[in-house]
Parts: C-alpha cells; sequence; structure tokens
DNA sequence: GTCATCATGTAAGCCGTTACATGATTGC
DNA sequence: GCAATCATGTAACGGCTTACATGATGAC
C-alpha cells in the first residue's frame, strides 16, 4: 500500500518525507494522517531496495495551496523563505537540501516497480485500487481497461454473493439488514462509478478495448 | 475490532470457534475470510480476561442456510449428523463439545466491554462503525442515536474538508479527480443512509431524540 | 533567546496475516 | 481404510501506529 502511494508521488515530483506525508494523506483511500514511524522505515526500503534515491535537483513545487485567492500571508512568508533557501543552501551531507532536507526521486527500478504493483491482478482491496486509479496515467490505455474491468468483475461478485443475509430462523436484526442495504447501495454508486470510467476510458481510446478476453468490442458507449 | 465482533455473535449465540469464523465472514465490514490464526488468540485472550467462558449449553443453531429450499443432500446429512452428536456426546475435556468442540459463551463482564466498545466516541474508523451498528441493538435507543449523530458528523467533516482537490499548478490528473467524485458520491449515499436510520430510530422512540447531550432520560424504549 | 514549525529518525507494540502442525469424525 | 471436512491451535512475520528523541530554521 504504502510503497504505491510513495513511488506513485515521487514519480510526479521528487519530495522529502515531511512533503510526502502532507501529499500521502492529501490522497483519497489513505487514512488522513500517515505516521512518519511508518514512512521513513519505508522510504528507507525503498532506497536500500534501489527504487528511490537521494536527490539534489527538482526540489518540489512549494503548492501554495490557492494561487494567491484568500489566504494569509503566513503562505507569501513561506514562499519567500523557500525561495531563499533553495536558491542558497550549500547542501552539506550528501542528498541533503538546505535544511537538513532528503529529497528522494524514484529510480527507474522504481518506475518498474510501481507498474508492477499497478498491473496486479489483485484488486480485491478497495483502498489498494483507490490508489492505483490515482496513479493510473503511468499504465497504457489496455493496462487501465483491463484493471477496471478486472475491478467491476469483483464488485459485481461482491453484489451477487451476499445471498443468505437473512438468518434462516427468522430473528434478522434490523440494523443487520439495514447495514446490508448501505452495503449493496454503496456498490452500486461505485459500479455506476467504474463503468462511467471504462466509457471513458473507451472513449478515448477505442481500439484499446478490442480484445479485453475475446470482447468482438461493439463499442457500445452511450 | 474484532473483539467487538467476536463479543457482539457470542452474545446472540454460543458458538465455536470454526463457526464464529463463519459468522465473522458474514458480517459486513469483516473481511470475507477471518483467519482462525487472529481469531483463536483473540479467543484465548478474550477468556483470560474473563469476557467470554468455555460452556457446554445452548450449542447453537445449526444455520441450515435456507429452509429447505433448493439445496443439496449434504445440508440434511449435516443437520442430522449434527442432531446425533449434540444429543449423545459425553463431553470429555472440561468445557468441550462432542467434536472436541470448544463453545464459547459471553460472560456478565463481556457484556459490559461490549458496551465500552459500542459506546466508543470514537466514529472515524469505517468497519468498526459497521460492525457497531450490527450490535447496536445492544444499546438504548439514546444512545443509538448518539452513536449515529456522532457517525454523521463525522461524515459531513469528510465531505466539507476536500476543499482542496486540485493541485494548484494546474495539473491536476483526471483520475485523481474521478477519485474524488467517487468519494464524494460515496459518502453522499452513506449520509443519505445514516439520516435514514436516524430517521427511524427516532420515529421509534420520539422521546429519545429530544436533546442529545441535555437528555433527562425520559426513557423512551419500545 | 525562545517558541513554533519543519524535518528525520528509532523503539515498542498492536493487529492481523499466512503457513504450519495436529487430530477427530464421517462418508464412501 | 482413505479422503474430506471439521476443529483447534502455534510460529513467524508484515504493516502500520503511537510515543519518544533529536535537531535545524526562522519569526518575534
Amino acid at each position: 500500500m504504502f510503497d504505491l502511494a510513495i513511488l506513485g508521488l515521487l514519480d510526479e515530483n521528487d519530495l522529502h518525507g515531511y512533503e510526502l506525508r502532507k501529499r500521502l494523506g492529501e490522497l483519497p483511500g489513505m487514512g488522513l494522517a500517515v505516521s512518519f514511524g511508518s514512512l521513513y522505515p519505508a522510504l528507507g526500503r525503498l532506497e536500500k531496495a534501489g527504487q528511490v534515491k537521494a536527490v539534489t535537483s527538482r526540489p518540489a513545487q512549494p503548492v501554495p495551496t490557492a494561487p494567491m485567492s484568500g489566504s494569509l500571508v503566513g503562505e507569501l512568508a513561506a514562499f519567500r523563505a523557500k525561495l531563499r533557501h533553495t536558491s542558497t543552501a550549500p547542501a552539506s551531507r550528501a542528498g541533503r537540501g538546505s535544511r537538513g532536507k532528503k529529497v528522494y526521486g524514484i529510480t527507474d527500478g522504481g518506475r518498474q516497480r510501481l507498474h508492477e504493483l499497478l498491473v496486479d491482478p489483485d484488486v480485491a482491496d478497495d483502498r489498494r485500487f483507490a490508489l492505483r486509479v490515482a496513479f493510473c496515467r503511468n499504465l497504457t490505455a489496455a493496462e487501465r481497461l483491463e484493471l477496471f474491468e478486472r475491478r467491476r468483475t469483483e464488485l459485481i461478485r461482491r453484489r451477487d454473493q451476499r445471498r443468505n443475509p437473512a438468518r434462516s430462523d427468522g430473528r434478522v436484526n434490523t440494523y443487520l439488514r439495514s447495514l446490508v442495504e448501505r452495503d449493496t447501495a454503496a456498490i452500486a454508486v461505485d459500479l455506476a462509478w467504474l463503468d462511467r470510467l471504462i466509457a471513458e476510458e473507451r472513449a478515448a481510446s477505442p481500439m484499446a478495448g478490442a480484445e479485453v478476453g475475446a470482447d468482438t468490442d461493439t463499442g457500445g458507449n452511450p
């Protein structure tokens, strides 16, 4: 889960751990706050595996939250500060930026790993799948479609599988039934969203979906 | 999470581990298959804590999956088998049923613990919340409403919090945006469901929701 | 000079998993 | 008797969390 998110973010921008954590928290499907206690060891592992490495270039955009609109003076100050030390820093230790920051970038090995994680056939984990969608621009159109279709199959399996929601002895528990209804509704929404995603993908590259498992591709897109 | 599910199920029926696992798997919010490697240690812990204990009474209904409808001969066989050994077993070791089964039941301490878990003010964990709804018949109407309202607040917080879905630099990533939309839709569905739950609860006991937080306890439970 | 914030890390622990080991019961 | 299923457990490990320790930078 973590590796996927880290590699996906580093593939967009070089980042140091602290900033990485913030972005991780903004990703849908991740818990709001990702702890340093997991982040730094994960970065260490990835570095040892040669999938990320400490860099000094591309110091990652300051991401000003909103391009000047309604915010505080603090933002400007922070921005100026960043300008200052990204331009004048001596960078003493290897791979360290101005403020003792260790900026990481993705390597070729990392990109390969990222790709492996994205095309993994197991689509049962909801949060993991969300992350994969978030970074699926790294896939080809065909790979994306494969991913989406797999997920679709999984969701349909879930929907149809729950055929015995009620205890046969009659005592059904109102709240349990309500929960099952909620689940059904949630899956329906998810399926509708997925179908939209798939349709858009097909529309964007009509050839790619031609053969996902013997599909004659009538192209049926509204 | 686990303790909650186990105690909740044992509060309905005495069960042995194997059967418990099956029921755990049927619960919405739990992963489909709960592993023995966590279940048995958890049962052991709970037993040591005096919240469950091995029993021989109430050997748990066979739960025939469907009351005779379209199923196989195997079911009948299993049923006959169960009848046989639940009536003739000598139960050699302490707390063991016919087939070496160890049937657990909940204790007063366990019911108290279950109640604590159900009224816990933290409603951020989705799966945990689902479980709590599944077993919330153990709460008073007022406690249930409190639980639902808290969750409602949490969901609204989530919905409103995501105010910066787009990177200010313009490169927004279509898939990320799509994900955020999905999230929003999912939360909306959840909120609608919750509101229905709350309305039903209020309808069932109109007094209980009068003032959450300064309740004079009119006691209204059907 | 002191405080808030930025920044990196380690240690202990919880919660849950897979894989392995063992044995009883019953259908065939 | 043999295989399938029921049934209970242990061992090793993985992933993520909290709490703790440390220090640099810049605002005031």
